[in-house]
DNA sequence: AAGGAATGCAACCGCAGCGGA
DNA sequence: TTCCGCTGCGGTTGCATTCCT
């Protein structure tokens, strides 16, 4: 059983778009708006097929993109999500207002590689070029602050419970040299988004006054004033009798209960 | 000025996931 | 539960432009 191709190869246009399909796709989007990609193009009287017209508004004629060079604040920003996401551009381009997968991944390949290859640092590890690697990536992301790491490895061999933060090498070192590394050599720990867990926060502000508000993730990202940042308007911790509320983390505008599926992630 | 190399970016391709039948 | 169509994503390609010799 093979797969119906997408569109009717024999009758339809490939390349560069003309000014005239530009015209007539923004006509047809201005009127029905979008979606129903298949049907667009006979719909629209384009001899385009529906995934070609959906790039081309999408990456190119949609009136709320951003044109124009990245800024500074922009290139840290997408260093800080690849670093958090991988290569998750559509992801990534959700917390570029303006910006569309596309145009970040070619702004990666063609920029940002070699911006970060001449600090030292490896694109894909974000880590110094002459350490070397000895992992691989991950593909779940736990906010849980329990302490059930190695009962979940043990348990489920697909799905890693990294316990957060700052630890984290630490536990890294301890799952890479446990034998549960040698059982499963695939085990991929490269992407962690992982929040400080109440306990290390405590642990690490045990003489500073927990009145104050801590540091929210998207400010320890240092993307402060960002929408997604809670210290001036939802403080996770009120007190330290409110500690179940850890368990609900709000990273990246999208409410945690714990593990963190970055399939899950919502694009804005 | 010419032409080859390098670069940038728009567009294509194939696959995965989701949802409806 | 399975099948199938549609959409979206990430990797890759190819062309136009710029740079260098």
């Amino acid at each position: 059983m093979g797969r119906s191709p997408c569109c009717e190869k024999a009758h339809t246009n490939k390349g560069a778009w003309t000014k005239e399909e530009d015209e007539r796709l923004i006509a047809y989007i201005r009127t029905h708006g979008e979606g129903c990609w298949r049907s667009l193009p006979k719909a629209a009287g384009l001899l385009r097929c529906g995934k070609s017209c959906r790039l081309r508004w999408i990456n190119y004629l949609r009136p709320d993109l951003k044109r124009g060079n990245f800024t500074e604040e922009e290139d840290e920003l997408i260093i800080k999500l690849h670093s958090l996401l991988g290569n998750k551009w559509s992801l990534i381009a959700g917390r570029l207002p303006g910006r569309t997968d596309n145009e970040i991944k070619n702004y990666w390949n063609t920029h940002i590689r070699r911006k970060l290859l001449s600090r030292g640092i490896d694109p894909t590890t974000h880590r110094p070029v002459n350490e070397p690697r000895t992992t691989q990536k991950v593909t779940t992301i736990s906010f849980a602050a329990g302490d059930h790491k190695t009962k979940d490895i043990e348990e489920d061999h697909k799905m890693i419970n990294v316990k957060a933060e700052s630890g984290l090498s630490q536990l890294e070192d301890e799952i890479s040299s446990s034998p549960f590394r040698e059982q499963c050599p695939d085990l991929n720990l490269e992407l962690r988004i992982s929040p400080p867990s109440w306990q290390n926060y405590q642990q690490s502000h045990r003489d500073q006054d927990l009145r104050q508000s801590p540091r929210c993730f998207a400010c320890s990202l240092g993307i402060e004033n960002s929408k997604d940042c809670n210290c001036s308007k939802n403080n996770i911790i009120n007190n330290n009798n409110n500690l179940g509320n850890i368990a609900s983390y709000n990273f990246l505008g999208l409410k945690s209960n714990g593990v963190l599926d970055y399939r899950t992630l919502e694009t804005k």
